[in-house]
RNA sequence: GGGCGUUUAGCUCAGUUGGUAGAGCGCUUCCCUUACAAGGAAGAUGUCGGGAGUUCGAGCCUCUCAACGCCCACCA
């Protein structure tokens, strides 16, 4: 690192520390994945972020957990790759070109395709590189010399090679279906594209005259615009009151067309008047119902949700807009007479996930790929524990949809994305499906555009260079190791990932999904920027430094993934966190004064002290890394946090003031150092670029990761080190208590336990201020408080100081607390059944603990008696 | 209609195989003790949503009720 000297400034400076730490690691290469290495792989694809987007709370979350475990793979001496790009996100990036034409009071088509798809093109360059800089502030160590964009060439090959094959095996379709269509996109989306909103409407019953005879037919609709397609009446079979009609004809109101009744199971007998008219063209259950009556399918609405200009829409109501329309044929039906009645109808009607426009569903010729045959070994891998969901819970999700799934609309009527590669013959109109136009020169190729998700479901491999298997990416990295990303997107992505995966690669992607919650502001709602509650990371780094955000993110990662409230002073939790790592640290570089050479831990000359703490080091090195591997990345920041701050900073450092180990200090800073890098990477790196140990790596960022040693297992020196802890809190207390301020010192009697506290005389002194400590076995010394730890009463003297009523009272409130917690546990040792049905560590336990709580209370009801 | 999640201290939330509850913030009292006031010391605070059951023992397991939230389905 660039300013080299040998301590750290006196302020915590975040953002300083973390350019430069960032620039060290870049300058320095030490984010490149080397696909020739012999070390064991480790690999993640980030989820491309939209090209066009910026940086959100919910890429700085699903960037941290990658990053940490990138970097803590990295430090357990894998060879690690993070994989980082974006996508093109066709529906969200043309909106926004679209936009930007329309303030000039043009459209896409003013343009023209080629020249709309270099202005896309020219904005798509300019931005694609903003979102991946805005990652670096949050200390991604992605290897950006492999940056990706789902639109590259490489992409391109592979959708390509993806699209002709599956037409070949007969995945692909091009057909006429019921597909969203939104009018204000102008193009087909998914099903998984629209959602559903509730909506106040009407339902409309509607009297459909017989042919040739009295009598009519009622039917109920909620869109009566669409009455000018309809091509039949239906009826359920076994509805009696309907029997005699079946099979007869009506004649519509209107128009005077007509058409027969049909008998369908579909029907709902209860819902409405029991009949229903059938408009295949602009229904999904209607175009079924079509098919299975082979009915004629007529078209009364066009792209844009205009009523269409033909023979079946009367004149007054085309060109009308839906809405328009459904109120003049209202309108046309009443004063026609034919419109029964009218009741309030309260439905869901589908938006437009992209525009919210509402959805027309529309008889159209997409093209389509072929689900279930794709679906079932992507079940299979989930089922039998190829792929891991984490948590859990997700498979369940997944397997639902994935077992109920549908024919994908993968066709787009939009000019930016993967053109599909079908070409038509000029004259004859004969398709050819290939990767490469067979002849310019007669034949053209297909205008519409693949879902954005075609191509990012190719993502891990096309990325790893596929489809040349023989690439070194591929073969060293692929299949990846752990995908994160958050819920909302397991059916648009992750799904499509495992089927596409498993056709072409014959290998699951990746073998776990880490699925995380999502961002949410401080009252639960999702951020946005229309309902104006956003945070912006890049303020909170500026803030708070990036550190802290990584810090304080991670904190509230729980295991059951759920989601996260956030709000600005949150991430003080972080900072503070990280201000304390920064000062406890400058303090031992500060007090170490020894060359590295001598800064070799002696194990003959530990004190209880040293080992506790190496003990504590150790028992945390154990429990990060299970934690990690089990996705318990939530519990790894409270596990780090409480010991720097509880056990390495209140307590250890305190001790050294008194009595030092530079070797221990060092040891156990540089390990906390290494556990803490995958969260906090900037100030981990800057703090261990200053201490005094020998390196063998550049940075800390590829340093070994601390694991559990049985060598610094002291659990009967650090038990004993508790002991002393306890006391010198109690004595704490009753300074607290009796208000004795913290110039004046107190004098000390121990009755037990010699050993141990002549050890810890200079402790007990500097911490608890200790004036002189005697050991007295049976002391009784009028005038005094005192404290009982374990077997050990201290008495304090306190002559004047002392009011005896309130010490009596004091103790006298403990021996009730004390007494309370006995009563129940020999409740429970009386209890036959315990001490048979239990498990016999247990009932020793609670022995033990019996025996303690007893001696404890005797010897402070024996102290109260003589303090009366 | 089907599925999932949540309900624990004033607030935000942890609580891993069942052994009578924890953190951060906030609050009270004291302290500028030469790493840190973004700090230190000592404290107070909970019949773990209601009910029932299993068990020697339930925040944790089973059932049930309630409230809130989400996902899927989309009956015109």
């Amino acid at each position: 690192m660039t300013n080299c000297t040998n301590e750290l400034s006196t302020t915590y400076n975040a953002r300083e520390i973390e350019k430069d730490t960032y620039k060290f690691w870049e300058d320095n290469n030490l984010f490149k994945a080397d696909a020739k290495s012999n070390k064991e792989a480790y690999s993640i694809v980030i989820p491309p972020p939209n090209v066009t987007g910026v940086l959100h709370m919910g890429h700085a979350l699903d960037g941290t957990l990658q990053d940490i475990l990138i970097r803590y793979n990295r430090m357990k001496q894998k060879e690690v790759l993070w994989m980082p790009g974006c996508d093109h996100a066709g529906i969200a990036t043309q909106n926004v070109i679209e936009k930007n034409l329309a303030k000039e009071g043009l459209t896409r088509h003013d343009l023209g395709r080629e020249k709309f798809l270099a202005k896309t093109w020219q904005w798509a360059d300019e931005h694609k590189n903003r979102i991946l800089e805005q990652f670096k502030l949050l200390g991604a160590s992605f290897d950006l010399s492999r940056k990706r964009f789902t639109l590259d060439e490489g992409c391109s090959n592979a959708v390509k090679k993806v699209f002709v094959d599956l037409y070949n095996k007969g995945l692909i379709y091009k057909g006429s279906y019921i597909v969203n269509w939104c009018p204000r996109c102008q193009s087909a989306i998914s099903d998984i594209e629209t959602n559903y909103e509730t909506e106040d409407g009407h339902l409309w019953e509607i009297s459909y005259a017989l042919k040739d005879e009295m009598g009519a037919i009622v039917i109920a609709t909620t869109r009566p615009e669409t009455m000018f397609g309809d091509v039949a009446i239906a009826v359920n079979p076994s509805d009696f009151k309907y029997k005699d009609l079946i099979g007869k004809t009506c004649v519509m109101p209107l128009t005077g067309r007509q058409i027969p009744i049909i008998a369908d199971e579909y029907v709902d007998k209860s819902f409405g008047t029991g009949a229903l008219k059938i408009t295949p063209a602009h229904d999904p259950n209607d175009f079924e119902v079509g098919l299975r009556h082979n009915l004629p399918q007529i078209k009364v609405i066009d792209e844009k949700g205009l009523m269409m200009r033909n023979e079946y829409v009367p004149p007054q109501i085309q060109g009308l807009t839906r809405e328009e329309a459904r109120k003049k044929t209202v309108k046309m039906l009443e004063e026609n007479q034919v419109l029964v009645r009218v009741t309030k109808h309260v439905h869901n009607v589908g938006k437009c996930q992209r525009c919210n426009t509402t959805i027309e569903p529309l008889l159209s010729k997409q093209w389509f790929v072929k689900m279930a045959p794709l679906a079932q070994p992507a079940i299979e891998a989930v089922k039998t524990g190829k792929i891991k969901f984490i948590p859990e819970r997700w498979e369940k999700n997944y397997l639902m949809w994935m077992e109920n799934i549908r024919d994908w609309c993968i066709s787009r009527q939009l000019w930016w994305g993967h053109q599909i590669p079908a070409y038509y013959h000029k004259e004859t109109g004969e398709m050819i499906v290939a990767a490469e136009n067979p002849d310019p020169n007669n034949y053209i190729q297909d205008t519409d555009v693949l879902d954005t998700w075609f191509s990012s479901g190719l993502w891990p491999f096309e990325t790893m260079g596929w489809p040349d298997t023989n690439s070194d990416d591929y073969k060293k990295f692929y299949p990846t190791s752990t995908l994160v990303t958050g819920f909302d997107i397991i059916f648009f992505w992750v799904a499509r990932m495992i089927t596409m995966g498993l056709e072409f690669t014959k290998q699951p992607p990746f073998s776990t999904v880490y699925i995380h919650g999502l961002i949410r502001d401080e009252h639960g709602q999702k951020m946005s920027k229309s309902k104006g509650n956003t945070i912006d990371p890049v303020d909170l780094i500026e803030k708070y430094g990036c550190d802290a955000l990584r810090f304080t993110l991670t904190s509230l990662c729980t295991y059951g993934g759920q989601d996260i409230k956030i709000s600005d002073e949150k991430f003080e939790f972080g900072r503070n966190f990280a201000n304390k790592v920064w000062n406890a640290s400058r303090f031992t570089l500060m007090n170490v004064t020894k060359p590295k050479e001598e800064l070799k831990i002696d194990f003959n000359t530990l004190t209880i002290a040293d080992k506790w703490i190496l003990n504590e080091l150790n028992k945390t090195a154990k429990e990060v890394n299970e934690n990690i591997q089990n996705y318990r990345i939530g519990e790894i920041a409270s596990i780090l946090y409480e010991f720097f701050w509880s056990k390495y900073c209140d307590w250890y450092v305190e001790l050294s003031k008194i009595e030092k180990n530079e070797a221990v200090l060092v040891y156990v800073l540089d390990n906390f150092l290494r556990l803490l890098h995958p969260i906090m990477p900037h100030i981990t790196e800057a703090i261990w670029q200053k201490m005094p140990i020998e390196k063998d790596t550049k940075g800390i960022l590829n340093a070994k990761y601390p694991e559990y040693n049985e060598k610094f297992v002291f659990e009967e020196d650090a038990k004993k080190m508790e002991t002393v802890f306890e006391a010198i809190k109690a004595l704490r207390n009753i300074r607290a208590e009796f208000n004795i301020p913290t110039s004046s010192k107190i004098d000390i009697i121990i009755d037990n336990n010699e050993e141990l506290y002549k050890q810890i005389i200079p402790y007990l002194n500097r911490l608890a201020k200790v004036n002189s400590t005697k050991f007295e076995k049976n002391c009784n010394h009028p005038k005094s408080a005192y404290c009982v730890v374990d077997d050990t009463k201290i008495t304090i003297p306190l002559e004047d100081l002392i009011d005896l009523n309130q010490e009596i009272a004091r103790q006298k409130k403990k021996i009730e607390k004390l007494e309370a917690e006995l009563k129940s546990i020999e409740g429970r040792l009386n209890n036959q059944k315990f001490v048979s049905s239990a498990p016999k560590e247990v009932v020793e336990k609670t022995i033990a603990r019996k025996d303690e709580l007893k001696s404890e209370i005797k010897i402070i009801e024996d102290t109260i008696q003589k303090l009366a």
